[in-house]
DNA sequence: CTCATACTGTGCGCTGACGTACATACTTCA
DNA sequence: TGAAGTATGTACGTCAGCGCACAGTATGAG
């Protein structure tokens, strides 16, 4: 029986809830493969589907002007996709593209608001994490604006580890170019800087860091300042 | 008695409420005049009050290591300040900065935590303008990354005109400065381009919006993008 | 009326990133 | 094993905006 709550755990909104909330949840939660390249929300569409990363990892991008791509939230284990339906919002504005193949739990919309509506601790930890995303939000179109390619990328790096739990994972430069509304070429040359100082290693989208605490170093306050103001949100 | 109503229908969230719901909250409401320069919320710090402004105009800023700021929302008549607390967290991540002296209702945090928690309604309001404004800022991140500091600007004066309801306001151009993140140098460059196309008159902080529609062309399409998704969030 | 202050206008050299283009190298599949 | 596709490295001219500095102009306090 406990194991039915082990899985769980592996998303910390569905692991911060009493085994008695999270109970109630079980029978409408799947475990689904999200893969590389799906798009869980176009901008503007309904929201079929509520998803909980587990190992999985997913970038929220605002579209502009039709061509260019930036990347606002990065979602891993510690959050969840289709905010705006806890808001009282059908649909998603901005483009939910999973970056990192793995697992998730996924409830479809009725049945989330269905539950959403009668789950106190349900509704608590994802309002904390709407607040938390909303931080990140702030933080990441400050750091935008105001640093430069290699910091940034620096700080992707670190956000990314975090979320999928490891120093190795993949993605071309072309899409961390996207992420950071860069061109490609930019990010070579930062990623080329990252690499010579020795803090991370880059092989045709195979990137390891290999310097985690150097990598924060070369990263701006921005990745301190938002874990720190989590750490706010869950006091 | 319908007199008691009218007043707040002058902020959009509470003229949103059937009378009954607004009957609920008037007796902690109060009307207070929030002036130019006023800090209703510093980062980090615990927030006392929520408002909802009625023809005052204020703006939440994210500051960067220590010395620069960057505007990530501008809240009118269309919202409120104090978010964080309907989302279960007690302090304001961003700074919040009077920039237009104006009347707003106010209620003391444990006030409105009390009501909030029980009045549907006002529940549903306020999380909808929670949707809002991540879509404002979203849009805001991109912009600020993307776009050129002219049409910046003239996106940034619409998005005053409609909050304060008027063609006329007073900002120098320091404090504009800070909020689309660039130079004042830079501010009177932009600013005199759109002067000299007569879509705007600029004397000492003076500003007046001499052609709204000439302007929204000048305006990047973000101006445009964020009005729409506010009537989807309203459907 | 005067002086200090506040606000705006302008210039200049610098730089990070852009747009574009092309070369190289690895991988996959026929 | 060869060709096509995918990913990275690099180069070059351009440009928006930066940092800084200073001049000009309006405003307000004494």
């Amino acid at each position: 029986m406990l194991d039915t709550y082990r899985a769980p755990a592996a998303n910390n909104i569905l692991a911060a809830l009493p085994h008695a909330q999270l109970a109630l949840l079980i029978p409408s939660i799947q475990t689904v493969t999200i893969t590389f390249g799906d798009v869980l929300y176009r901008s503007g569409d309904p929201i079929q589907h509520v998803y909980f990363p587990i190992d999985s990892l997913v970038s929220l991008l605002t579209l502009i002007e039709g061509h260019q791509a930036l990347e606002v939230g990065l979602v891993g284990h510690e959050g969840m996709l289709g905010i705006p339906l806890a808001l009282g919002v059908k649909n998603s504005p901005v483009r939910a593209l999973v970056l990192g193949t793995g697992l998730a739990f996924r409830m479809d919309s009725s049945s989330f608001l269905k539950e959403f509506k009668i789950n106190e601790a349900f509704k608590r930890e994802i309002y904390r994490y709407t607040y938390e995303l909303m931080v990140q939000m702030t933080q990441t179109a400050a750091c935008n604006r105001f640093h430069r390619v290699e910091a940034r990328l620096a700080r992707w790096l670190l956000m990314t580890r975090d979320r999928v739990m490891s120093n190795q994972f993949h993605l071309t430069q072309e899409l961390l170019g996207d992420m950071l509304g860069v061109r490609r070429a930019g990010v070579t040359k930062a990623a080329g800087a990252l690499r010579q100082r020795k803090l991370i290693s880059y092989i045709r989208g195979d990137i390891h860091i290999l310097d985690g605490v150097g990598l924060e170093a070369a990263a701006c306050q921005c990745y301190q300042i938002v874990k720190e103001m989590h750490e706010v949100a869950r006091a």
